[in-house]
RNA sequence: GGGCGGAUAGCUCAGAUGGUAGAGCGCAGCCCUUACAAGGCUGAGGUCACAGGUUCGAGCCCUGUUCCGCCUACCA
């Protein structure tokens, strides 16, 4: 079994051998007949327009961190993959592709069109798959599953049926978002918002009676054709002899009311405004109050229509630009002032919506809201952190109806048909004979599609078999956790909360952990315009998926935006090297033979301290992400396994390992630190699953990866030699301070004497002696006592055992810049005055005395023992080195 | 307009239930010591945004202020 590693972590030849294993072996595959406890996920479904960004590399780092986890610990985990059709973004690049060919989706026609697009889906979808296996995302990919699957499409027809049946779904005119290029409504979550300059116009409409005018302030002037009403403000004195008189709309020349409604807001622009019932949704509500007509006057593609007048045909700005011309020259125009004021756009195009009136299907969302509401209110669903539970609760209170009719091709065909013969809509799973109300066979399915999420929210339990009621279901739902970013809460998050709760009665998921979004180092959002954006694909061919993974995994920090810089994944792939040689190390001690486990009778120090010490780093690997913190279970495992392991232990048992302590302490030493490395193995293994393996299929006996060890067992451990050994490690740490302090030569041989007050320091120090001499290069470990106190020579002041305190005094006759020395004394000792100082300071209160908690009132008095120590021994130090 | 979050070392950020301010990177000095220069050792660096308050004690709790983000909203 002895084998050499490779100096250095070549992570492109290792990668794409584990990813292969662990799916040919079938690791993945979740078995619902297993005994073993339930652990579930289903996977934010990437887009099949997508290739992996650094998003998804985050979302799915944690994912798979999670996943193996649980798997080590001995649950059955089930995490379900999948990809999602996304209507509009699909279409909108396969248009773009059809274009390129000199075609669009109307010339090829609906059938063809979407044809094209599954083709489409076909070659790419694989693309982001094989990008997640990469990322060695350990997902049960037998159970792939895409939001267009036929088990899928039924479930969605199934819920939109029975939501119809109950008066949860309707269909009616209302106004809606319209996307003038998408050319489909969409529902009010897929409007972006964004503050623009531009200009409140001040418009002048002549009363029929010749008496005057009244002034409306808008900031839209082309939509005024359409308006049917100027409304003021019941109150508002200033109109009040106006009350039932009629204007007549400039251009159209068209007759309108002069109306009053309590929305009105008497302190803006002039306490007057137009009601454009068919292109303001605030308008579209008073019209309804008044009983108003509406009057269109812009079609689909956002151009002027036949009520437009002369303006018809030209598109809107262009129309508001002529028209603010036109009524300048009239004189119509009073003033126009510069306003900052926010247009909504279409979140997969960002062509500015126009709000427009229109026939759509709608979901009731008010009776699935309120249990919703209820289930996080109760516990029985948690968000991680919690303070997203807020935002989630603020929307869901004030939800509105939720439209999701897409004038699209690309989705799930609306399972309801029109009759020809009758008004009557049949409803249906499965496409009917003929219509329900007249039996008519002259019948025709709906054209719209489906609004995406509408099949998204049903994912937790659609990708499970439902309707069936399959053994999956029963046993992985609900789900145990979803892992998403803060931007699709409402989107997604809630809504598949409602249908969850709606159609399996319970839901969807245990927690839900919100993890942040990731910009660039900058603080800016990573964009392709911008050129800012780090591909995750370049990073991980280039410093490795491991470095990339426990990068995301420390900067997971909850509640919080990550800013990423390339070289922090340097600087984790400088991680993964140093595990690599590590092992490296370890293999060069290890005999042919393999290793026998070590008697816990043979232990040093160094080999109970370190023992103690990843006892500790499991317990808090585990209970972090226990708690969803993968930032400090990263953490925790980088400072272990470097400054802990590589840095002291592996420092420490070189003497051993060279057998200059004997046979036993050869062994023993070996054998804890192959215990150590193949049990760090197992901890770092979720978050970085391939240099893990790769190692472990070195130094273990079995074949078998990684995914199938457990979580390892916590060791017996040691506080008292653990305790001890870190008083070495400070005594350590004074002598090489004095030796680069006064720039003496490695070479230089030099002796230590230490004085201690406590018998258990001296202890600790006379048996790590060797530990001492080894890695801070002195000759000799000598003891003094108060009487042989050195009068001349430097020190450094140690921390014993139970807040004793040590003088580690070097003698470097020759050596000494007295001056540096004294410098460095008084810089010290000021620190240890200032801070004995204060603690005195509330020592003295009679409050502090009184009030404060016995214990930490104790604490303070040995803190203050300690600091008077180290101030006094300063000081004499300090006399030492002037008498040089 | 409403809401949420942030301001801690040069940079990026940690800092449960108030009790000695930490890490990574960067920086400086010294070292090619046969696991690793993608490395080792040592070190410098902080009025915890500002002003009050509560408390024996505040980075943490309360009030206010100033800057940043983000979400949300029917001020035309």
């Amino acid at each position: 079994m002895k084998r050499t590693l490779s100096k250095v972590y070549e992570p492109s030849k290792v990668e794409e051998k584990w990813a292969g294993l662990w799916i040919e072996r079938g690791y993945f595959t979740a078995d619902p007949h297993s005994g073993k406890p339930p652990f579930s996920m289903v996977i934010p479904p990437p887009n099949i327009t997508g290739s992996l960004h650094l998003g998804h590399a985050l979302n799915n780092t944690l994912q798979d961190i999670m996943a193996r986890f649980r798997r080590m610990e001995g649950y059955n985990v089930l995490w379900l993959p999948g990809i999602d059709h996304a209507g509009i973004a699909t279409q909108n690049v396969v248009e773009k592709k059809l274009l390129a060919e000199g075609l669009s989706r109307e010339e090829l026609g609906r059938e063809e069109f979407v044809k094209r697009v599954w083709q489409w889906k076909e070659e790419s979808g694989d693309t982001i798959i094989g990008q997640l296996k990469r990322l060695g995302a350990s997902c049960d990919w037998t159970r792939l599953r895409f939001t267009m699957d036929e088990g899928l499409s039924m479930a969605v027809r199934e819920v939109f049926v029975r939501l119809y049946r109950e008066g949860l779904i309707y269909r009616g005119d209302y106004i809606i978002n319209w996307c003038p290029r998408c050319m489909t409504a969409l529902s009010d979550l897929e409007v972006e918002h964004e503050e623009k300059s531009g200009s409140l116009y001040y418009l002048k409409y002549p009363l029929k009676d010749g008496t005057g005018s009244i002034t409306v302030a808008t900031t839209r002037p082309e939509t005024m054709l359409g308006d049917v009403a100027v409304a003021v403000n019941p109150e508002d004195e200033r109109y009040s002899k106006l009350r039932g008189k009629t204007l007549v709309l400039p251009i159209v020349e068209r007759e309108i009311p002069i109306i009053e409604d309590p929305a009105v807001d008497r302190e803006f622009g002039t306490g007057a405004v137009k009601i454009t019932p068919a292109h303001d949704f605030n308008d579209f509500e008073v019209a309804r109050r008044h009983s108003l007509p509406s009057v269109a006057v812009m079609d689909e593609r956002a151009g002027m229509n036949e009520n437009a007048g002369p303006y018809r045909g030209l598109d809107r700005f262009e129309a508001r630009k002529k028209m603010v011309e036109e009524l300048k020259e009239k004189g119509l125009i009073e003033r126009v002032e510069d306003y900052r004021l926010s247009v909504g756009t279409c979140y997969r195009c960002r062509t500015v919506v126009e709000p427009m009136v229109s026939k759509q299907w709608f979901v009731r969302t008010g009776p699935l809201s309120r249990p919703a509401i209820k289930a996080v209110e109760e516990g029985a669903l948690r968000f991680v952190p919690k303070s997203w539970e807020k935002t989630y609760f603020e929307w869901m209170r004030n939800i509105r109806d939720w439209c999701i009719s897409r004038q699209i091709w690309w989705g799930h065909r609306i399972p309801a048909w029109h009759c020809k013969d009758c008004p009557h809509i049949t409803v249906a799973t499965t496409t009917p004979e003929g219509c329900e109300g007249c039996g008519s066979k002259d019948i025709e399915q709906d054209p719209d599609v489906l609004d995406t999420w509408f099949s998204s929210a049903l994912w937790p339990f659609s990708t499970l078999g439902w309707p069936e009621d399959t053994e999956e279901l029963r046993v992985f739902y609900p789900t145990s956790a979803l892992f998403t970013s803060f931007d699709i809460i409402f989107f997604w998050v809630a809504r598949m909360i409602m249908m969850g709760l709606k159609f399996m009665e319970d839901v969807p998921f245990r927690d839900v952990y919100i993890h942040a979004l990731i910009r660039d180092a900058q603080g800016q959002k990573m964009s392709k315009s911008k050129g800012n954006v780090i591909d995750p694909l370049v990073m991980m061919e280039r410093y490795g998926t491991d470095a990339l993974r426990f990068t995301l995994a420390v900067l997971a920090a909850q509640g919080r935006d990550i800013k990423l810089a390339e070289e922090r994944i340097e600087g984790y792939r400088n991680f993964a090297n140093k595990l690599w040689n590590l092992a490296r190390f370890t293999m060069m001690h290890l005999e042919d033979k393999p290793a026998e486990s070590p008697r816990p009778d043979d232990y040093s120090v160094a080999d109970k301290w370190i023992l103690t010490r990843f006892k500790a780093c499991r317990g808090q690997v585990a209970s972090a992400l226990d708690a969803y913190q993968f930032d400090v279970a990263a953490k925790s495992l980088y400072g272990f396994v470097w400054h802990e392991l590589c840095d002291w232990y592996v420092e420490a048992i070189k003497p051993d390992l060279k057998g200059e302590k004997g046979e036993t302490r050869k062994k023993t030493s070996t054998g804890v630190l192959l215990t150590v490395l193949a049990d760090t193995l197992k901890l770092l293994h979720p978050f970085m699953p391939f240099i893990t393996d790769e190692i472990h299929s070195y130094i273990s006996e079995r074949e078998e990866s990684l995914v199938k060890e457990g979580f390892p067992q916590p060791p017996e451990s040691y506080p008292e030699e653990a305790s001890n050994m870190e008083t070495v490690m400070d005594v350590i740490r004074c002598v090489r301070n004095i030796r680069v302090e006064f720039n003496i030569p490695n070479r230089a041989e030099l002796e230590c004497v230490v004085l201690t007050r406590k018998e258990a320091t001296k202890r600790a120090i006379e048996e790590g002696a060797h530990y001492i001499k080894a890695l801070s290069g002195v000759k000799e470990v000598g003891f003094i006592t108060e009487e042989e106190r050195p009068r001349k020579g430097v020190f450094n002041v140690a921390r014993g055992v139970e807040g004793d305190t040590v003088e580690v005094f070097v003698p470097i006759r020759g050596y000494v810049d007295v001056e540096a020395e004294l410098g460095r004394l008084e810089r010290e000792l000021e620190k240890v005055e200032r801070e004995l100082s204060a603690v005195k300071k509330r020592l003295s209160k009679e409050n502090f005395l009184k009030k404060a908690p016995p214990e930490v009132v104790e604490k303070e008095r040995g803190r203050s023992r300690e600091l008077e120590e180290r101030r006094e021994r300063l000081l004499k130090g300090l006399e030492r080195v002037r008498a040089l």
